[in-house]
DNA sequence: GCGTTGTTGTCCATATTATGGACAACAGAT
DNA sequence: ATCTGTTGTCCATAATATGGACAACAACGC
């Protein structure tokens, strides 16, 4: 009851403004929804990725399927996005910035590297994959869609996002999303080692991808600020990765981002 | 303070859940700021609109363009649907079936009828435009675009859902809109004499487009529950839609919207 | 110059609103 | 039969969101 401080207080950081505790819960569940894409995600998973009460979920969950926010499937009892939410995304009509900047280097990267690409952007904790190009060779790594979102830190492009972020910021992000590692079976020491790795290494990888026996390699996308937005992934089978083509691809990925984010600065 | 009523009272028609009240305001926001897609609405707009007071409505909307909801334009200061709406609305990729359904039909009309032609649905009180077609005629009336939103009752679209309800729904729908109408120069009572006479005629009109010179006709799709959802609509230059072709447009609309239905049902 | 009418933004005492502990009911396991 | 996992509901209570009042600025008229 003391820090309303100075009267025409410092904006640059944007202190939380006060007066809307409920709508920002439903928004972080909401998040979370989204995380759970068309199955939805089970009420007791939002309870433990919110930190919040289950009363409160509940009571949020529901009235936002009365909005029509929300939708619920009659079979699993799980929650998830409803269909009101692409009907309010029609007021935004213009395509990312992003993702017409990076086309041309994904479409290169991907008829260069033949494994699947992924275009992964930030959004706040999480990764949002926006884009994803499949390559000529016949094994493919599908396991991830276009709309898939993960807390930071989880996936390989989550890694490198932290990676290129601030290390005071990185960590705190990872604090946030402490909670929803365990979901996902990770936790944030190991997170922050791999952080760490991909800092020296110029990179992010995991040799244990999401999905058994894949491996993926990202390369984090900056914009003229320095801040990395958006990261650019190829995932393969394990075996289709050896340290020698770990290297080719990496390059080819160094390279491409290189030309996204100049795309984007000029 | 007694309605509580029976314990496991009638679920039917939803009676309202309490305990969100910050919610459903940020979300009657919210889908306000839709209607005024990329350039946004005034505050003032806002308040006018949805009743709220004005603090309040100034901290909802700050909270959301805090959390990426909303955005603020500079210059003008108005206030737009953010980037993060389109974000969480990749979580639920599918098409609409509406607009599979409607498709042939839509492509069928286009050709045959040459000018322009939108598909538009309800959601909650406003009608969203989904779909349009440019025809063949050299003057197309290009005004309303994908994603416009409008508060029932005024296109002629909006007209032709309210017509297609039961009288009693439609009335409500108005009234609960009459604080919008305003904003498109129209009013209750007029909105519900258009709507008895395209009760009568059949279809939606038009005489004065939302543009200058412009004439209108829609037509009603039901699902099978006798529900009207949407509306198929043909805008054109006043001269181009003199009695005798407006006789000859309706006539194609219904036979589209017949087999949009049937599309629907089987 | 000086009202007038339109904006947007902020403060803070107040009471309305959202909260969460406790309880209930059900579904699968063991 | 008991345990552990769900989801859903109630309601007294405290914390939260509310909105009246005030302020600052811009555009317009005269």
């Amino acid at each position: 009851m003391d820090n309303r401080s100075s009267p025409k207080a410092a904006r640059i950081a944007a202190e939380p403004r006060q007066g809307a505790q409920a709508i920002r819960r439903a928004l972080s569940v909401l998040r979370i929804l989204a995380a759970g894409r068309e199955d939805g995600v089970p009420l007791a998973e939002v309870v433990r990725a919110t930190g919040l009460t289950r009363p409160t979920v509940h009571r949020i969950v529901h009235v936002l399927i009365e909005e029509g926010i929300v939708e619920r499937h009659d079979r699993s009892g799980r929650y998830a996005i409803g269909n009101q939410v692409p009907e309010l995304a029609l007021a935004r009509p213009r395509p990312s910035p992003l993702l017409v900047a990076a086309e041309p280097s994904l479409r290169r990267a991907s008829t260069e590297i033949g494994d699947t690409l992924f275009l992964t952007m930030r959004t706040g904790n999480d990764t949002l994959c926006v884009d994803r190009r499949i390559g000529a060779y016949p094994i493919q790594v599908l396991s991830i869609e276009v709309g898939a979102r993960r807390p930071l830190g989880v996936s390989s492009a989550g890694v490198a996002i932290l990676a290129a972020l601030p290390a005071q910021d990185a960590r705190k992000i990872v604090a946030a999303n402490e909670k929803r590692f365990e979901t996902y079976r990770t936790d944030a020491a190991t997170v922050l080692g791999q952080v760490t790795a991909a800092r020296r290494r110029g990179y992010g990888m995991r040799e244990i991808g999401l999905v058994q026996g894949t491996k993926s390699i990202s390369t984090w996308i900056k914009t003229t600020d320095g801040r990395p937005v958006a990261a650019m992934t190829v995932s393969a089978v394990r075996t289709r990765l050896g340290p020698r083509r770990e290297q080719e691809v990496a390059e080819i990925l160094l390279r491409e981002t290189r030309a996204i984010e100049q795309a984007i600065g000029g």
